[in-house]
Formats: C-alpha cells, structure tokens, sequence
RNA sequence: GCUCGCUUAGCUUAGUGGAAGAGCGCUUCCUUCACACGGAAGAGGUCAGAAGUUCGAAUCUUCUAGCGAGCACCA
C-alpha cells in the first residue's frame, strides 16, 4: 500500500485478488487432507440463469460457511455447477431459432435440435458462474458441474434402471397435471394455485325417464359439458336419490341424436349435499375428483380437449377448434339458446398453473412415467428425530406434513432436452436398461424431469475419493421455495443410495422482496441487477448490504441504500488501516503489559467480546447477529471510543507508550480483518497484505493470503491475565466514556461549536492518573482541561456528574441559571421515580421471598446507585439556591 | 378449510419471565491534521387488542383483529 487513497476503491483490487486466488489454487479441495472436513454443494441454478438477488443471498452466506471453515483449519470442499433446467432452457433456445431463423424444434428433428441446444449452452450457459466469480465465491471451480455431464447422466439413468427393477417406477395411464404451452405433464409441485374471481354457471338437464323434470346443475367449466359421461347425487340425498339409475338429456354438443345425449345418474358418497345445487356433472377425462368417480362407476372417459387446450372434435361442431376460453362462453351462449341455461354467480375458486408457463394447467389423462417415493420412512425419521436440523427449524414442520402426504411423483416429461428415459421397446416387449438392447428397439420419447438430476446432486457430483472424504455433506444453504422439490429429495436419493443423509444442517433463506415487501419480479422492474450493484459499489458492499439485511427465519426487504451503507462500511475500515499507517512505527511489534492503557484494555476486552458473540451467532447461523456484532465492535467501539482515545497516546511525548499503542492498534486490526474477511473478501485481503499483518506469518498461516490465516479465537485465562484484563477497569473506562458523553452534551446545550476548544473543569470522585486525564481531554476537545478536586462553580454553571467525576462547562457570559435548574429538577425527578418503582419491589415481601438472589441483588444495588445520584444531584440543585 | 409464522420507535428489526435495545431515517451543531462514504449531541416506543397465569409479562396461556406462508380444496 504505497500509495493511499482516501476512499476505497474495490474495482482492480477485487479483480486482482480473485485472479491470485485462482492462480493459487486456494479454492481446490484435497481429498487427500488430514484436515477435517467441511462441504457444500451449490443449489444449482438454472443453467440459462442470470445472477439475481436470491443468488446473492444464497451464496454469499455460503461463501461465509466456507471462508470461515477454512480459516478454522477445516478442509473445505464447495462444488459449483448448473443444472439443464429442461423446460426453461428448451423454451430459450426453441424462441431463439425461430426469431432468428423462422424454424421450429419439429422442423429440426430432435437429434439436430438437441445438437442446437447444446451449442446454446455451450456459448451463452452457465453466465451465471463467471457472475458468482464476481461475487466472490470460493467454489471449487475445478469440481464444476453440470447435470448433463456424461458421467452425471450415467448416474441418473442408472438410478431411474435400479428404481424401475425394484419395482418404484412405473408406467401407468393417470390424470396429470398438464401444461397446454409447454406440452408437458407436470409434477404437482410445479403447479401453483392460485385464486380466482371465477363464475359458477347453473343450467338444467331433463331426466330422461320422466319428460317435464330437471335437475339443476351448477359448474365453472360449461366447456367440459361434452366430456361428461353421468350426473352424480349422493345416494343419501332424499331430494334426488330415487333418481339414481335414471339418465339425464346432456345438452352439448346440441347435434347429437337423443340417445347418444343419454347419461346416467349416478349414486356417489363423494357429492356434497351443501354445494351448488347437490348435482354434479362428472368429466372423468378433464377432472381429477371426476376421474375417481369415474373410475368407481366404470364410466366412459371422453377426451374433448386437446394438449394445446382448444376443444377437440368430440366437443361438437360449435365448440371445435375453440380455446377453452372462448368455448366457455360459447357454451353458455349455446344453453341460453336451449333455454336450459339457469343464472350466473360470481364464485371464488382457486385454479393450478403452470409454474413455468403461468397458465391454467389441464387435468389430462395422460401416460407418463411415475415414481414411488423411496427411503421416505428414513427420510422422515431423521428429521422428526433432529439428526437433520433445519435453521430456522420451523421448516421442519412443513418437511415432515410434506412427506406424511406425498402422492406418486410425475418424472416423465414430454422434451426433448434431458435425460431420456432409458426404456426400450419392441413389438410390444418393454426393456429398462441404459443402452439398447439392440436392433429394432426403440427408446422412449420422454425425458425426465430436471429434479430426477438434481435430486442425486449431493451423490453424483463427486468421485470416489471426493466422496469418501467429504460426504455426507456439512450444511445445506437454499431457498424455501424448494423444499420439497429438491431438499426432501435428496434425503429420500442419500438414503436410498447412500445409505445416510446428505447432509447435517439445512439452511432456508428468507426471500428476497423489495423495500415495500413486493416479490422481486422482471414485470415489476423491482429487482436490481446485483453486477451492476458489484460494479458501481464493490462486491464487498453488496455482500455486506445483502448480509445486513437478511433477518433470521424471515423475508428480506432489501434497498439499494443497504449497499451503500456496505460500502460506507468498507471506506470506514479502509480508513481505519490508512490512519494507522500514516502514524508510521514498526508494524505488528510486541504488545508490552505494563505500558497498557486502561483503554487498550478495554479495547482488547471488546475484541474478545467481539469474537465470542460472533461465534455464538455463527453456531445458529445468525448472519444479521453476526454483521451487527462486527459493526459495533469495529465502527462504535474501536473507530469511535478506542481509536480517538488512542490518539492522546499516538500525540504524547512518550516514544514507548506510542509504540505500544500501535502494537495494540495492530493486534485489533489483524484480528478484525480476519474476523471480517469471510463477509468482506477482497478488502480484507487488500489490507492484510498491504498492511503487512501476513509478513510474520507462515506461508499456510495467513502468510500467502488472509483466506488461510486463523481465525480469532476467544482469549483463555492466561491471556485475560497477562493483558491484565479486569472487571473494575473495565468499569472505569466505561465510567469515563460516559463522562466524556456528559460533557459533549453540555456543550451542546451551550451551543458551543464541536470543534472549538473549550474549558472544562473536572472534579474527580475517585483516582484519575494522568493518562486518563489526557485521554479525556482528547475526547472532549478540551483546552485547558482543569481538574479542580475543590472547585466551586459560579452559579448555574451548567453540570453533569456520575459515580466517576462531576464536570462543568464553565461559560463567561449568558449563565441561565433557571435552564440550570430545570434540568437538575428534571434529573431528581426522574430519579426519585425510579427509587420509588425499586423501592415498592423491594417492600413487596412476595418479590423478597420468591424472586431469585441474583434479581434480588441487582434491585438493591440499582436502588443504592440511584440514591447515590439523586443526593448528588440534589446537591447541585442546592448549590444553585445558595 | 387446516397448519405454521409474524405484529416492538417513521422504516428494517434484536430481545422466550426480572430496569424497552440496534441500524437507518429524522433534528441541531461541526469540513478539527483516518474517514462528509465522516464526527458530535439529541428527539422518538401505552412492545396489535382483550382476558388470564405470576411477586413480576414484549416474553407463558386463551381469545380477537390484521398481515404472510405452506397444504388441501366442493363441481
């Protein structure tokens, strides 16, 4: 650091040092170490996915988990990679070809597509990675993967061939949930319910049998009336149980003869009485609850929608080639004309959508491929049991409900890019096995769904030794939203595979939402772009804003104004080293006992403070604990109380008493910058090299870079005793400092500028030595500082006094004597309040007998204090009279 | 409908039985030789509401209201 700017500039310095680090290699993990253990798998994100604030978040406390192991001797292990997404990256590409050349996947043929896919991926995919680079992350780059990847692929096929031999995967015809854009069925974790201001439409159907009678049915898809194949009462109902046998006239499709118009009425316990008018028309082919009813009767099943949701033939002339928009309408139009139509109400319902394609998903029935979950008993118990904790441990809860209800997982997917189904078929025999049988066979069209990959990623990403050594993995760092598609999982995948969990801890982010607690969203515009944040405050700051925001257990109102603070924050400790090395002298010398200040060891008690709560907030993974703990130790006790105090050290005539006071300064800032160093990478690698703290140091011991350097342990005995560490110092500085603030206040209410010196008059009430005195002349800008043991103040000289000093702001001119006395009043009043408040505690024989000794003592001790103050107070007061 | 959270200063929040804390913002003062991306001082809270348990409740219990999430949904 030869040059020193006055602000921090993170741009080269962050460039510079990632480069070294790479360069180094000290992100690779050796599974060869002795060290312990500790590793992270990336939550893999979309490989057409571009940096957003969740990732931010996301991987920032993941980069913290890491840098942090490292420095606590841990070999760290953290795999980066992407996954295919197949929806997502085959629509990208899909819009892509026929923007540019007007071409479709079906015009291309699924072998040339698939080619065209992945030279996409290979030119624009994984963006993403080079912008977690950007970040800062730590990955183990040369462990990057991605869930295509040849070897990865083996081991889902090989595992989609072991689940279909024990019999958990099968083929089966069954209602799906299907998306009409993408053409796909979906699990029912990629549907989103979502409420409706629908309709519900109430029409009439003539009984068959008994010209003259209707029955009255309420619906909120007219358009499904072709579909239906019978009428449902309960059985118990009186109104219409003797009815049950009978058949209905069913309006549409209205060309139809009479008798191809007949459908039965049927009895089932699944109608409820309450609803609509107890009549329910049943769609086995378009409904789920109308399948089993079906399913239950042996009822016919009429397909009358297509894939794309337009209405098929089957629905009749007037609705055909409809969507199901416009056939609802058209519907209705069509009973109004046969007069069967009733009234319209205006009903809340809730509908599924397509989590990727945000439309009304179809009940369809369709042939996919299903899994039964494996291992779930196991993955179960390891939560119920805590071996497996979740942070914040709510999510427990909502895992455990998830896996006691979980149905049959929907893992074909109607794609091209993917994992093709390893199924093989010939002249009707059917073969489950990872490469073709031979000549004649042929695969299935499907491809699974991306989760089947993503669900191995713990097992799959790493080899054989890797494995060995770092599995099961040390924490889970993800988002919420993917508890169940992805966390469950890959509990059930460890188990079934491994034989054990996939790793220790799991921890759920909040979400990030903007400042009015809106959902980050492209179409709301709300969401900054983290590398556009990166490049104009530094990925330091970012980290920082992000980081301080983040609230345990709970959604992130993130501001922009966070990442201005994180780099305000930034320039406060860059300016912190800059002025220690402006005072020159040896750098990092031996701290001598006997020259400690009373405020170099209040300033190393802090530290130790410091680095004990953070601990404990690291332990519950409380980042926002974590960053607040270091933001008052670096900024209000060591820049604003420590450094200040320092400085009447720093300007003396005492060569020796300087030099330990920078011997100090240094031990604090070796220790914050590595205390600060997994939140504030770059710059506190900056200044551990440009200061010369890694000089001493060997080469693996923070030497090379600040990333390998111990992290700060608390003090032990010895050394709380050799730095002469006590309670009643302690004790003392703080009285000091409270004095100090005393004083500015009277400065204030005098209205004297901060920056003027001015006189102020000590009376001290216990031992003050010299240094002190000094020091609290520095703080209160003091010229002369006079300390009076006997002095006696003009009238109304404004006062303050506690248990260490009393001190006056003498003024010449303008003394207000009744400003004096109120404020004196004031304090007397507010201090025989308090006694009184402690007083009738301490009278209640109830509170004597039944509170604690300790709370009992603490009472007693506060009521002496404040009687102490309020005769001292008094005393001034009747100064002011006299 | 069921389950789970949340409700504390203008905003974001810490605080799971013993004197209401922090940051930001705000007000006033200050460009003093690390930092105006800064320094100093200050104002601001019947802890959503009600009832209960307790010597003592922001904290425990019950109820109410508002907000949010997950799950299930009756056409």
């Amino acid at each position: 650091m030869t040059e020193i700017p006055k602000a921090y500039e993170p741009q080269q310095v962050e460039a510079k040092w990632y480069e070294f680090w790479i360069q180094e290699e000290c992100f690779k993990a050796d599974a060869a170490s002795d060290k312990p253990p500790f590793s992270m798998v990336i939550p893999p994100p979309n490989v057409t996915g571009i940096l957003h604030l969740g990732h931010v978040l996301n991987n920032t406390i993941q980069d913290i988990l890491a840098r942090r192991a490292r420095m606590l001797g841990k070999e760290v292990l953290w795999i980066p990679g992407t996954d295919h997404a197949g929806i997502a990256t085959q629509v990208v590409v899909e819009k892509k070809l026929k923007l540019e050349e007007g071409v479709s996947r079906h015009d291309l043929g699924r072998e040339k597509f698939v080619e065209r896919v992945w030279k996409w991926k290979e030119k624009h995919g994984g963006i993403i990675i080079n912008q977690l680079k950007k970040l800062g992350c730590s990955c183990d780059w040369s462990r990057e993967r991605f869930t295509l990847d040849s070897e990865y692929s083996r081991k889902v096929l090989e595992t989609f061939v072991d689940l279909y031999h024990k019999g958990l995967i099968f083929r089966g015809k069954r209602m799906v949930n299907w998306c009409p854009v993408s053409l796909t069925a979906l699990s029912d974790e990629e549907v989103i319910m979502k409420p409706q201001n629908g309709k519900l439409y109430y029409f009439q159907v003539e009984v068959a049998e008994e010209p003259g009678q209707f029955l009255t049915i309420a619906t909120t898809r007219p358009e499904t009336i072709p579909g239906d194949t019978a009428v449902a009462v309960n059985p118990k109902d009186s109104r219409f149980s003797a009815l049950i046998g009978k058949h209905v006239i069913r309006p549409i499709p209205a060309e139809l003869p009479r008798e191809q118009k007949m459908i039965p009425i049927i009895g089932d316990e699944a109608v409820d009485f309450e609803f609509g008018t107890g009549v329910l028309k049943v769609t086995p082919a378009h409904d789920k609850a109308d399948f089993d009813i079906g399913k239950r009767h042996k009822l016919a099943m009429l397909e009358v929608i297509n894939a794309d949701a337009t209405m098929e033939e089957l629905a009749g002339s007037d609705l055909k080639g409809l969507t199901r928009e416009v056939a609802r309408k058209k519907s209705w139009e069509i009973l109004t004309s046969l007069g069967s139509a009733v009234k319209i109400e205006p009903y809340q319902n809730s509908v599924g959508y397509s989590e990727r394609a945000d439309v009304p998903i179809e009940p369809r029935l369709s042939e996919q491929w299903f899994l039964k979950y494996p291992s779930q008993k196991e993955a179960l118990e390891v939560v119920t049991s805590g071996e497996l904790s979740f942070y914040p441990d709510r999510w427990a809860k909502v895992y455990q409900h998830w896996m006691e209800n979980i149905q049959d997982w929907c893992i074909s997917r109607q794609l091209w890019w993917g994992h093709r189904i390893p199924v093989w078929y010939k002249n009707g025999e059917v073969k489950c096995q990872i490469d073709s049988p031979g000549e004649g066979w042929e695969q299935d069209k499907d491809v699974l769904d991306t989760w089947f990959s993503s669900w191995l990623w713990p097992i799959a990403t790493m080899d054989e030794t890797t494995f060995k050594k770092f599995y099961p993995t040390t924490v889970l760092v993800t988002a919420p939203e993917i508890l169940f598609f992805w966390v469950a999982r890959m509990i059930m995948a460890g188990y079934e595979y491994e034989g054990q969990k996939p790793f220790k801890d799991v921890y759920l982010t909040g979400i990030v939402r903007d400042k009015l607690g809106r959902k980050m969203s492209k179409s709301l515009g709300n969401s900054p772009d983290p590398l556009d944040m990166i490049a104009r405050y530094g990925a330091d700051a970012v980290r920082m804003g992000i980081m301080r925001a983040a609230p345990l257990g709970q959604d992130l109102l993130f501001d922009e104004q966070q990442v201005e603070l994180g780099r305000n924050f930034c320039n406060k400790i860059w300016n912190a080293c800059r002025f220690r090395q402006m005072q020159g002298g040896v750098v990092d010398a031996e701290i001598t006992p006997e020259l400690l200040t009373n405020d170099d060891i209040w300033m190393l008690s802090r530290l130790n403070l410091a680095i004990q709560e953070l601990s404990k907030a690291f332990d519950e993974y409380n980042f926002a604990e974590a960053i607040q703990i270091l933001y008052r130790f670096f900024w209000n006790e060591y820049c604003d109380w420590y450094v200040e105090a320092a400085k009447a050290s720093l300007n003396s005539d005492n060569p020796k008493l300087k030099e330990n006071t920078l011997a100090v300064i240094d031990f604090i800032l070796s220790n914050t910058l590595r205390l600060f160093h997994p939140f504030l990478p770059f710059i506190t690698e900056e200044l551990w090299q440009g200061m010369g703290y890694s000089n001493d140091m060997t080469e693996d011991q923070g030497g090379k870079t600040i990333m390998n350097a111990p992290f700060p342990k608390p003090f032990d005995q010895d050394f709380l005793e050799f730095y002469n560490i006590k309670e009643e110092i302690l004790t003392f500085v703080t009285a000091k400092y409270d004095l100090v603030v005393m004083g500015r206040n009277l400065r204030r209410e005098g209205n004297v500028a901060s920056n003027k010196k001015v006189r102020f008059v000590v009376k001290p009430l216990t031992q003050i030595d010299q240094h002190d005195l000094s020091v609290l002349k520095v703080l209160l800008h003091a010229e002369p500082l006079d300390v009076q043991p006997g002095y006696e103040p003009t009238k109304g000289t404004p006062s303050s006094r506690n248990s260490f000093a009393e001190i006056y702001l003498p003024m010449d001119e303008l003394i207000d004597v009744e400003a004096e006395r109120a404020k004196l009043v004031k304090l007397v009043e507010k201090y025989q309040t308090e006694i009184q408040r402690v007083e009738q505690r301490l009278n209640n024989p109830n509170f004597v007998e039944k509170a604690p000794p300790a709370v009992l003592e603490d009472n007693r001790k506060r009521l002496l204090e404040y009687q102490t103050m309020l005769s001292q107070t008094q005393n001034a007061l009747n100064a002011l009279d006299a």
